[in-house]
DNA sequence: AATGAATGAGGTTTCATTCAT
DNA sequence: TATGAATGAAACCTCATTCAT
């Protein structure tokens, strides 16, 4: 007897699950690049081949880790969008970027890495600009945040604050040992509430 | 009549800079993995044979490139230090840093990409560290300076200045088209002076 | 109530020719190496798996597609075989393959390419030859039917003849465009009959 | 010291020769689809990437080979028409058609092999292609041969002389043992002219 | 009878590096 | 010093076949 539609599909569905999750360890333990397909089959425990019945390349690996991080960062805006007050969600923002890299700072490092690919690697470049697209979505949505509080110039106030931020997430994962993260943190939100 | 070793040498380091200039051109355009050492010989306009000459491998060629990148670190903040007053000094290195990244976003995204290669690529990390280390050096320097300015904190003030630069640079270089680097650098800057 | 055993035996005639069929469309598409198993089974509509169940493989398929050809050509000697005179049994003959090579220039093709196969390639050169012992035999019975006509050299002439029809079906069928088929057919018989 | 380089355009085109020759071996032996690239590298006594070094795939050798398959036929149709007359024009292009297929079947059936690819298959295609449209082209002069023997329908002759031509060619190739070409050959000219 | 997940051998291709010249 | 022919390991990817369900 065959298996049902419906098994078939759980099946598939955590296997996928299962190489995604190989995928992101290896590409931050070993780069996009360095990684090959099969360091990813064996991390996930299975063989090339049945990789290649869910993925249709190492391409497409990134492009499912990419739309999984896009799904985060709208995840992250939609709940910044449920608190009440302008700071709030601003301080939404930054605390949940903030943790998100303390706690993973290789994942943060992983994208950062991916977005400092050369143009010239198109299919990196590809997605990559999937990500650069919703990060400037993003942003706009920030800049309405700003404008609600009422300060002078929302656009360029947004851009301060988030340079701010990424700094911190930048140097964070770049030296995670001894950067005093919390009191920098509350350094630079002074500045800004 | 032959060269003295002197003029020897003198061709020799010549030739050796003309490599790393191809090289680093080649890196930034296609990154360094993707990057064939055919294609640097080619833009070197050599041969494959002779950048052996002159470098052990493609590993080597990278490490050139790293150094040169300390040293020119190395080479702004002696500059810095010749300032007379620790704002200056200050000043001095926030504007050579922005208008780096504003001049060739490109290079500084590149070794923005190799300080986010993951540890295990352990060419790569190695001459990486280089760098991640005389960036330690250099900001120690850097905390010399906000401590002479008899700021509470120099350490965190220091971190902070840090993180704001670096957080604009990578924005820049993340997003060259519309970013209002004169706007913001005023705005950063005047938080701090 | 179970099957009988003829319809049981009934429906996997049926079924293992809707899976010829489908392969000797995929074959003929993709050509046998190119062509997959997995082709072959979607065109057919079922799995892989049950695939297997009626053929023991790839080989096996073309093997059946052979026998296949060997069962038409038979058919079409024993029909010649019918027609009262030794002319009308060759006019027959002749018709037929023009006729086919016509209506089906790519399944000619097909097995053209199956024919022409190098000898070194095991699998297809065994069911080639089948098919190329066949068409020796058969053309013993056209020998057979030039020596009823009373020609001077009954082996020469069949000879002569096949070569002739063999030529313009394979012209017929690498330039079906443009090919005056009915003319050319009326030229040759006219120099045999 | 380097090689001058006449020394290295030598070497190259030795190179070339001697990979094409193992190619055309191996592709008669085995057949385009299943011979594989180290078949011919191990055949031509070198390494796999030596070959990539001068041909950028197994399509390019392919390419090769029908290049010079069509320079062979626009030769033979150059010499045919220094004969003085007509017939002794075609009957060079005859003499030397069947000379070849019978010195080396092997060769006609790998191109006739090649020539009944199906079209799907696009890399042979494509260069399948090339050779059909040289044929076509040559089957132009042809017709201006009968046209200048001044016979009522030159482009159904000469039509029908090819059909009879490729006829004998295709049957030899494929039965070469006990076919009795010279016999055929007089046969078939006497009935042309 | 029926499915498709799973395997692994085998194919194509790239490229850092070596070496004869 | 200088060249580029030559190597081979390692990467990506495909697919005939098996087998648990």
């Amino acid at each position: 007897m065959p298996r049902t539609r419906e098994e078939n599909e759980r099946i598939r569905q955590m296997a996928k699950e299962n190489i995604s999750r190989a995928a992101i360890e290896v590409f931050i333990e070993k780069g996009y690049h360095a990684a090959s397909i099969d360091d990813v089959a064996r991390r996930a425990g299975i063989s090339k081949g049945l990789l290649y019945n869910y993925f249709s390349g190492k391409a497409d690996l990134l492009r499912e880790l990419i739309l999984s991080r896009i799904e985060e960062i709208v995840q992250v805006m939609k709940e910044a969008a449920t608190k009440p007050t302008p700071v709030e969600q601003l301080m939404y923002i930054a605390e949940h970027a903030l943790h998100n890299v303390q706690e993973r700072p290789s994942v943060y490092r992983f994208y950062l890495h991916i977005q400092t690919h050369p143009e010239a690697d198109e299919v990196v470049s590809t997605y990559s600009q999937l990500l650069k697209d919703e990060m400037t979505r993003q942003s706009k949505h920030q800049v309405d945040i700003f404008r609600k509080m009422g300060v002078p110039n929302p656009h360029l106030q947004s851009l301060h604050f988030s340079t701010a931020l990424h700094g911190m997430m930048l140097m964070y994962a770049t030296y995670p040992e001894n950067f005093p993260l919390p009191e920098l943190k509350v350094k630079m939100l002074s500045t800004f509430f």
